[in-house]
DNA sequence: TGATGCTATGAAACTAGTTGCATAGCAAGA
DNA sequence: TCTTGCTATGCAACTAGTTTCATAGCATCA
């Protein structure tokens, strides 16, 4: 993993759009969340230590019918500090997923154990389904003709493709875990 | 994440073969690095903790033309951790995929950036690339016939097809990222 | 008016993971 | 004999990330 990636992410999302801790907090949720994951109470911690340094300058907004909030953008600091990062060489991938190593663990449980476990493989699908069809809701939505879009937006684009078809391959995989499952009953 | 997630991780790969820290961290660098990824100080410094809590035992070992070891295999109370554990709810992956952001963070940059990130994902391709040949080796030598497959080689072989359609699904996407960088400047 | 729920921010304590350094056995080859 | 390289283990310091708790504005509805 990148030294402080966490601060890169975050600067790449204001340049996109300047926005509050809150706002981000979402993204990371939603469009952002398809290539990195972080709490509020961390992006919080991470924007005040931002500004401290420089890297993004933040103003209170008073809004009416709801909270006032506090919005980030990136000063020339923080620009140069993502150039800078950007032409560092890529890290591999920290891989962490348990579900595979429940799958392997199931080798050491019993039949209720098993059953448990394709139950689940069932929820997790679902929730991987959902989260396909939320892509593919938001594609058409954000990127319908790919002739008249921008640079930034293309970019954007082929993203969200990359989740899309990691999201197809999990969903053809599980299948691949139910009839495994399934079959070493038999 | 699910709470601590790497003594899951090592209590599984202890079951299906015991071995010392330094085996496993080689595990994590190979076949359980397809799923989970550990370094060798931190591996070290749990099993001392698993092996305080009883979940292993480690006994030293005696090894000609090469330093002792310590083998550690799994007792009965981390035979009952693990089956708790995988009885518990999957949490979704935490997802943080740098070479995502610094896609994104291409519009942000100017043509050398812009060659500088293709040269980084043409390196990146060529190590996924490497990563489906070995995992297609070893699927050819340890998997030759599934009809002779025990219960857990299957569970082992269903998590090695997830790698290696993971592997193929990112080779395609480097692609499809690649086409869109050299788009971008005509 | 009280409950619910979303917006908005944050402190404090903890757990997990990384990085740099250190040590040592033993084999093979220059 | 010296160097290189793999096997094998570990400490210390640091950074990153999670969890729990707390506060407060404002809208809506019962």
């Amino acid at each position: 993993m990148a030294r402080v990636a966490l601060e890169h992410a975050i600067l790449v999302s204001l340049l996109e759009q300047p926005g509050s801790g809150y706002e981000l907090a979402r993204r990371f949720d939603r469009s952002i969340g398809r290539f990195w994951t972080a709490t509020h109470q961390q992006i919080y911690r991470v924007l005040k230590r931002m500004e401290v340094d420089g890297w993004v300058t933040g103003q209170d907004v008073d809004q009416e019918g709801r909270p006032d909030k506090r919005s980030y953008s990136v000063a020339a600091p923080g620009r140069a500090a993502l150039t800078t990062w950007l032409r560092e060489p890529v890290q591999p991938e920290t891989v962490r997923h348990e579900l595979a190593v429940k799958i392997r663990g199931a080798a050491f449980d019993d039949a209720a154990g098993r059953a448990a476990l394709i139950a689940e493989v069932e929820h997790y699908r679902a929730d991987h389904k959902t989260t396909l069809h939320r892509y593919l809701t938001g594609e058409q939505r954000d990127f319908p003709d790919e002739a008249t879009l921008g640079e930034g937006q293309r970019l954007q684009h082929v993203v969200l493709r990359g989740g899309i078809a990691y999201e197809r391959m999990v969903l053809a995989w599980l299948d691949d875990v139910l009839d495994t499952l399934h079959g070493l009953g038999r």
